[in-house]
DNA sequence: AATTCATCTTGACAACGACAAGATAACGCC
DNA sequence: GGCGTTATCTTGTCGTTGTCAAGATGAATT
């Protein structure tokens, strides 16, 4: 028993949720977001989400979850579409994955950086958030030749690379790169390559 | 005729609202903002702030464009405090002022950056944002010698630096930086330095 | 002093998040 | 097969929110 549209049981309203309230976000961003309008959108009654999510903001940590999920894939996408095997090629495959993520789901990409934290550890969204990140640590210890957690020296070229593109990528979907009132930026890809090459020294 | 309390007319209500506004901002989030809650802790109506502001945006606006000012003042601040002139450390000093301010007014840092962009460029958010995008751009003129706006290899520098503030400042403040579990950054004003003096090549 | 007008209040409405109580059907157990 | 249990979804309600309309107040202007 799977989806059936008109039965009482939707049988799969959990997903459909959430693959709803992925559109409603993009479409209002965080401030319009509205539990009652993912409902509609799938067809049931405003209440129903609270059986699966509780909140609005157990959506929200399911979404953000889900966010982190494909943000990690897109970064492996690009790594292996880079046909080097060099780490340093592969570090920057991976930062064009994480701008990839943030020009295809801006808002999606915001709530995930969102200033609460992810409470316990316990928590699939801390989970799924240390998993991005252990991907980042990974590259930077197949650079240097040394894990980040044990040389603090590539701990912070970890923290320089992650700053330069998660910076490049805020920047960016916000709208102001480049001079104030001109166009976005005339190769994104190439001056994303040229300045997180200034991070890895 | 300046603040009167208990008189019908408040005498300076839109200067309140901002201050109060600033206050709930940090307190709740851009979510949870509420213009009645704004409204209540200066002690006026509902929909008082409407003849001010218009709507909820317009003081998001207004907030934002404050925060722009006191942003630009805080990079001022650290540059003033730097005894050397050397063009490179009063960039370094910037940097630091720039986190000063994301440090210290986190909601409305992240209001400032929110993706909504400054539509017409006659408004009075645009300015202040301008101003401070041409605060870091003359910073590195002095620094290369030439204006970005002339040179694109300049411009590449100002989007280095830029990133790298920005994408520390905003990790930082989303507790992010450093392992997924452990505590915030040791020394976070000397790795900033470290990772910043990077970005300039 | 009378009028004008910006400022602020009151009242209303639709939409929202959250909660409680009930309806429906899938599942397990005998 | 029949019955009770339980997860799932609906309906109804409450307090709060943003926005609009209409009115009250008093400062400024003439």
């Amino acid at each position: 028993m799977l989806k059936s549209k008109d039965s009482y049981h939707h049988g799969d309203l959990r997903a459909a949720l959430i693959k709803a309230g992925e559109a409603v976000l993009a479409e209002t961003g965080v401030t319009g977001f509205s539990l009652r309008a993912v409902a509609k959108s799938v067809g049931v009654s405003h209440s129903a989400p609270a059986h699966h999510f509780g909140d609005a903001k157990g959506l929200l940590d399911a979404l953000a979850t889900e966010g982190f999920r494909r943000f990690l894939a897109a970064m492996e996408a690009r790594q292996a579409a880079e046909p080097s095997k060099d780490p340093r090629q592969q570090l920057l495959a991976s930062g064009l994955g994480y701008l990839d993520f943030a020009i295809s789901s801006p808002a999606l990409f915001r709530l995930m950086f969102s200033t609460d934290k992810p409470e316990p550890k316990t928590s699939e969204l801390a989970g799924a958030a240390k998993a991005a990140f252990m991907h980042l640590a990974d590259s930077v210890a197949r650079l240097r030749g040394v894990s980040p957690f044990e040389a603090p020296a590539a701990m912070t070229d970890v923290m320089a690379i992650w700053s330069m593109v998660h910076g490049f990528a805020d920047l960016y979907i916000a709208g102001r790169l480049g001079p104030p009132d001109g166009k976005p930026v005339a190769d994104r890809e190439a001056v994303l390559v040229e300045i997180l090459d200034r991070a890895m020294t």
